[in-house]
DNA sequence: CGTTAGTTTGAGAGGACTCAAAGTCTGTGG
DNA sequence: CCACAGACTTTGAGTCCTCTCAAACTAACG
């Protein structure tokens, strides 16, 4: 058995308690890797085969859109990083993952876990009850979208992801909120 | 055995093909239910114990935020309609779900469905397969609010579904797609 | 045929954008 | 330990998109 990956059963434990095979199962599929600062994990118009469980450091989640930078997703530690809508469709898709921080992850392989899928019926709802929990949170951000204004969407992150403010760039936390960094500055001198 | 929810397993068979037992399953726990127009099936700040499989008919998910209503989703026949963030929590959430037209229903009970997902590995894989395919919908919308302009979302609306745009009234539309029915009117009349 | 729901049009205000330039910070090499 | 390069942030001016508020118009329904 490998080294057990303890970040990630803590962070899923508290979505559901996993018996000794499934851990067992997880444990070997799970390999840990180390990523310095400015990586990229997944290329841009590729299928991404990989789920990224951030035990330490950041990741970014971007595409380009005509010529400008659009940040889509940000993962700190105990937060998964995955090329979602490629990893689904198994369609090649624009975004691109790279690491903002010297990162640890545990990286778990698609045809690995359709196999765990198949073996296990209990990972099968740890894979659903992951998936709920990714869709709540990008509807809480769709819904920060769809109609507060810039300045709204700011104090949320202020709430919820403070510790993001300081270790991300301001040009890539503007992008993030659909903003871009002239008005995420002046936004911000106003507070 | 009930009448058999063919719609239904029309619309999830594209995701995954179920066995005999799954099927007997789900359509002792699929009830049909008509709904003439302008029904509120899931109440303001109430726990949604409900998903609903439209069959026929249509309906919107909508909030009130600052006195204005915000149309969230709209479920035209072969999708569902849930109060995603509610159902999953538990939570009660200021998400309501109306009829806009006459409307035949699947509709399954959040409790029956843990059962099903406790007794059927396959049925579990399916509820899994579903959410994914429901992120993949709301990623989509995502990145068009993230940053598209008010007209190149309307445009996307006109390829992506075409036939709600004729159904639906424009304010709602507008509010959907996050811009004032009086951008929508004349983003209209310039195309 | 009147009432209500839905849509369009107008005028003015304001938020966010673009382009441009000036600061500020930080790490590296001399 | 300083100086400089490159990355990052702020500030300014002008423009444009979208909003608000108000009113007129149109369609649908009882």
């Amino acid at each position: 058995m490998k080294t057990e990956a303890h970040s990630f059963f803590d962070a899923v434990s508290s979505l559901m308690a996993l018996n000794a095979e499934s851990i067992e199962l997880l444990s070997s599929a799970l390999k840990r890797v180390e990523f310095s600062k400015g990586v990229m994990l997944v290329k841009e118009y590729t299928v991404c085969d990989t789920i990224y469980f951030i035990e330490k450091g950041l990741t970014r989640t971007y595409y380009i859109k005509d010529g400008k930078d659009v940040t889509d997703w940000l993962s700190p530690e105990n937060t998964f990083a995955c090329s979602i809508i490629s990893f689904i469709t198994r369609m090649p898709d624009r975004r691109i993952i790279e690491t903002l921080e010297l990162s640890v992850c545990w990286v778990l392989n698609y045809y690995q876990l359709e196999e765990l899928y198949q073996q296990s019926h209990q990972i099968e709802r740890l894979g659903r009850l992951l998936v709920n929990s990714g869709l709540i949170q990008l509807q809480k951000r769709f819904d920060d979208l769809h109609f507060a204004s810039a300045a709204e969407r700011y104090k949320t992150m202020m709430q919820e992801t403070p510790t993001l403010l300081q270790r991300v760039p301001l040009g890539i936390i503007a992008s993030y909120l659909g903003i871009t960094q002239e008005t995420l500055s002046r936004i911000r001198s106003q507070i």
